[in-house]
DNA sequence: GGGAAAAGTTTGATCGATCAAATTCTGAGT
DNA sequence: ACTCAGAATTTGATCGATCAAACTTTTCCC
């Protein structure tokens, strides 16, 4: 295998001088047209191509983001990181960027390989994950000022948000609300809601959703949330509670597709087919059993990280205060996907 | 925030040249003991790491892995692959290799990416998944002289295998033949099994699995086979199909969790829910709803791949050559992990 | 046509590390 | 003490690109 052709050969045969094959690349408006051509048809001849590494040098970029693949995906909902990801590595190959994969057991692995990452001048800026209460990596990372943009809110800070730090969001307040009122427009007198133990920021905020549809029709919540872990099993276990309690619920909606899967079965198990509910994530699972569910834009999430991070246009990582008048987060809009969420076995169409 | 050091400040330091701080982090052995002390304690002081890209450059080593991530996840099964990403980075990271990303929307496109990868020498090899009969990919990567292993057998060749062409793969046969014998053995009479449309490797060396078990206890396997694509939907129909079928299958072995799933629900409706269901894959769907499933070492999948790809112990790619001795792929056996497949309901322990 | 500004192109230095070769230091053997 | 091999360390060159500044050519206007 030839050597790989460097500016040097391009420019001989181009017969023109190494920086002027570089203007031709990097700021192709101040070569001369006749001059660009001749340049550009030698790099075609020869197939020549940057080299990745020198260029990083020179310019002290990476053009690489790093973002942490977590240990073990949450079951049912981890195809969610695994679409954000894809969505994520695409767009920002458009922009010229990549993205680098790391793995770390905690918050504090992560903030060592973090740091390493960064020490190594492999990678521009990082995308955080599943944000939490108090998030040592954010302050971590604000604190030494490296580059970064979280997928989830800053929980917690809401009164007091540190504009050094961007994100992006999605409402899950609004998806499960207008999930709640679709339910409601739909003739369901007695929507029940299926979440997580309080003290998690998107657990929370969803819950709040549903309580806020309700009270916009003047209906009472009472007795029609429960709150459990996130698994099949407990989902079907509240849903049985639900459905034999005295106020028995003519819908659900759920935190999360793992619950609604649960609660699918259990209604199933009592006849209730028909019974209406309504997951979050819309997962392949809930699209193979036909579950409706509230979907995360995430390809939006994607293009809003990346445009915090480079801003609207640019292709690489912008410092702060090259842009202090634009705002520093996004919050997205989710979408009901509706499926005939009343029988478990489904037609042709709505497998995988 | 101050220039990150040099192997120039750490070597101003420790008293000593470039070269021999860099000798401490290559090859600490040829380095006098007193030496290597004062350097180390420099690096620890100044809190130096080597610059990623100027290493890069003059050794002409990225150090890096390219692997691609699907376009759309197939389904429930995604979660294989991703469970297999994250294995293979935190074991290049041990090895002091990184994992980078790209996207592609066929294999043409993945082609593309990948010359454009290699030409940039962002990255010195390639992991491939999926594969099939008559891999374009392989081929270009084998006459290109590119650096790969593959997840998956080069279907189709195994007569006249390619020694050029590294893999790692699961036998899938003797997952699906174990499975069998293990429903045969206890008690079952007529397994069945619901798989794909032939013409997949993949499937139909598992199918071969199932046929192969019964053949050895001298069972036909007649009319207990269904081939369907891939879904929740088929799988409940070709389950009906079979437990409405003269002679009804007393035990079910599929090809995927995905028509697991689908056979579970259609045995369930049916009030058949203690009949014996194995899936494919062990995804957490399988985990969540409780379901038998044959899991693929995907650790060791890693493991392998990256085996090939630097030797048993070494950190940096290898050159076709310098192992015409080893092996050139490794076939893994999976695991049948068992769950209570009977009923869909579940304990707390089963739940994710 | 003269001269200055603008446009286009080239040259030399540099990013931070490692390689290859040269140099200095050490210790064993006589 | 003296030599010399081998160990330990240093020096100069280099990887392939871009930056900054110098240089050359073109354009425009009076």
């Amino acid at each position: 295998m030839a050597q790989l052709p460097t500016v040097e050969d391009v420019a001989r045969v181009a017969n023109v001088s190494r920086q002027t094959v570089s203007n031709v690349l990097n700021s192709p408006e101040i070569v001369k047209e006749a001059t660009r051509t001749r340049v550009l048809a030698a790099i075609g001849e020869l197939g020549y191509r940057p080299h990745a590494s020198a260029r990083r040098l020179r310019t002290q970029k990476s053009s690489t983001i790093g973002i942490r693949l977590e240990p073990v995906r949450n079951g049912i909902s981890g195809s969610v990181l695994d679409t954000f990801l894809h969505a994520l590595t695409e767009q920002a190959d458009r922009r010229g960027m990549r993205v680098l994969l790391f793995t770390a057991d905690d918050a504090a692995a992560e903030i060592e390989q973090i740091r390493r990452l960064r020490d190594g001048a492999d990678v521009d800026a990082f995308v955080l994950t599943s944000t939490s209460y108090q998030d040592a990596r954010v302050e971590w990372l604000i604190e030494n000022n490296v580059p970064f943009a979280t997928f989830g809110r800053p929980w917690g800070t809401e009164d007091n948000p540190d504009p050094r730090h961007l994100w992006v969001d999605v409402d899950g307040r609004a998806g499960v609300s207008e999930a709640t009122r679709h339910l409601l427009d739909g003739g369901a007198q007695a929507v029940a809601y299926i979440g997580w133990p309080s003290g998690s920021g998107a657990g929370d905020d969803r819950h709040r959703g549903w309580r806020e549809a309700l009270e916009e029709r003047g209906l009472a919540s009472g007795d029609l949330h429960v709150a459990v872990e996130d698994s099949v099993a407990n989902g079907r276990a509240a849903a049985e509670q639900l459905l034999s309690s005295a106020r028995r619920p003519d819908a659900i909606v759920c935190a999360s597709d793992t619950l609604a899967l649960g609660a699918r079965l259990a209604a199933s198990a009592v006849g209730l087919d028909d019974l209406p509910i309504i997951g979050f994530d819309n997962t392949p699972v809930a699209e193979a059993v036909g579950l409706s569910s509230i979907s995360q834009p995430l390809e939006g999430v994607a293009a809003g990280v990346l445009e915090l991070l480079l801003g609207p246009t640019g292709n690489s990582v912008r410092t702060r205060g090259e842009f202090s008048e634009e705002p520093t987060n996004r919050l997205l809009a989710p979408r009901l996907v509706e499926r005939r969420s009343t029988h478990l076995a489904l037609d042709e169409n709505t497998g995988l």
